[in-house]
DNA sequence: GTCTATAAACCGATAGAC
DNA sequence: GTCTATCGGTTTATAGAC
């Protein structure tokens, strides 16, 4: 078979991010890609070559929306509380939409993985990621709340995070002792309650939509 | 020695708690504790009974306060809007107080990895802990918002959860990338900013010391 | 109860036939 | 490129001396 190796990286994708690196075993990913163990070190030379490589597909998912490119369509965005209450509300909604509701989940599970049980992998994933994406956040909360604290502006930036983190790892949990049906709906909630929540907490009129 | 069994459940609680179950090794429990190998299972049994056994540890902490004891000192309490807001503050603080920042703060991390892990254990965890504290924060909700839909009461319920498992999951990351000093403002924002953000959503007034 | 030595199982990795 | 068989290492668990 001419992708083989393709089969492997989809099967160590899915593993990683449901077991973890550890839990994983190269027998596990041969048997589930339907393919021979030896192909592993064949293509990847070690599981934790693969693991990178898993990693690097992650990764390279788009960078989320950011606050540049909404004032780059309407430089007054952010002159008004409704707009302020807007540019919430479109990047919260790209964070969620991006990572968290839809086939890619798996890539943040992994990223959450890595950061609750950090590998060889971790500083590649914090420099290359997660800083830049909540060095952005944090300064979209500077020009909202321009002589806040930093702490402040981490807490505020990092809160669609500690959101997604929680119903994203409890999935399967939520799943099991609850209903499929409820964990959609839990979704659906938890997208609307940040928005609101981040737009409250700054005391910004909450869209008619949001509540 | 006579207390070698609480030297092991005290070295396997701490490096169950860091690490996860799949990564902590008897030798490395038996080294931490000063121990000999052969007594974990001289003691224990097996491994996997010590990590039940650190688990009836940290589940047999005391019991969360709930609204019902608040309510036995000031049955009047959720008749004023001030009474109902210093209800959540004071469920909320005595959450974090007990599971968050405290020397018995590997409990939780515990229950978290086990709730993004589960292992056997797992379904005693939740029958026994998890759901219980659930439901009562959830009857809470209810108190306040009698007619709100379930998953609504199981988000903002849930909200503690969320804050304090991202933030207890990502502390040793948050330490070695920015500092401790940093991460203790942190702890105290976050407690006071999801305190404040409970509040808010039900568009009740904000304590002066919460703003 | 404590310790050493070792059994039994599993893992990642590799050699070599095809 | 694929496969089997196996190496070398680590793990849990245990047997048996003290």
């Amino acid at each position: 078979m001419a992708d083989t190796r393709e089969l492997l990286l989809n099967a160590a994708c899915q593993l990683f991010a449901e077991y973890g690196f550890g839990k994983v075993t190269t027998r596990m990913i041969a048997k589930k890609a339907n393919v021979n163990l030896g192909s592993i070190h064949y293509y990847f030379g070690s599981k934790e070559e693969l693991y990178f490589e898993t990693f690097r597909t992650a990764i390279n998912a788009d960078f989320p929306l950011t606050i540049e490119k909404l004032l780059a369509v309407d430089p007054n965005l952010l002159t008004t509380p409704e707009g302020k209450a807007y540019a919430i509300q479109r990047l919260t909604y790209d964070y969620y939409n991006r990572h968290y509701n839809i086939p890619d989940k798996w890539k943040r599970q992994l990223i959450f993985r890595e950061l609750f049980n950090p590998s060889p992998v971790y500083p590649k994933l914090v420099n290359e990621v997660l800083k830049l994406e909540s060095e952005k956040m944090m300064e979209f909360y500077f020009m909202l709340v321009p002589n806040a604290s930093l702490a402040e502006a981490f807490v505020w930036a990092h809160y669609p995070d500690t959101q997604a983190t929680f119903y994203l790892m409890a999935e399967s949990t939520i799943i099991e002792y609850l209903s499929k049906d409820f964990m959609e709906e839990l979704n659906r909630n938890v997208i609307k309650n940040t928005t609101r929540m981040m737009i409250m907490s700054l005391d910004l009129p909450v869209p008619e939509l949001l509540k």
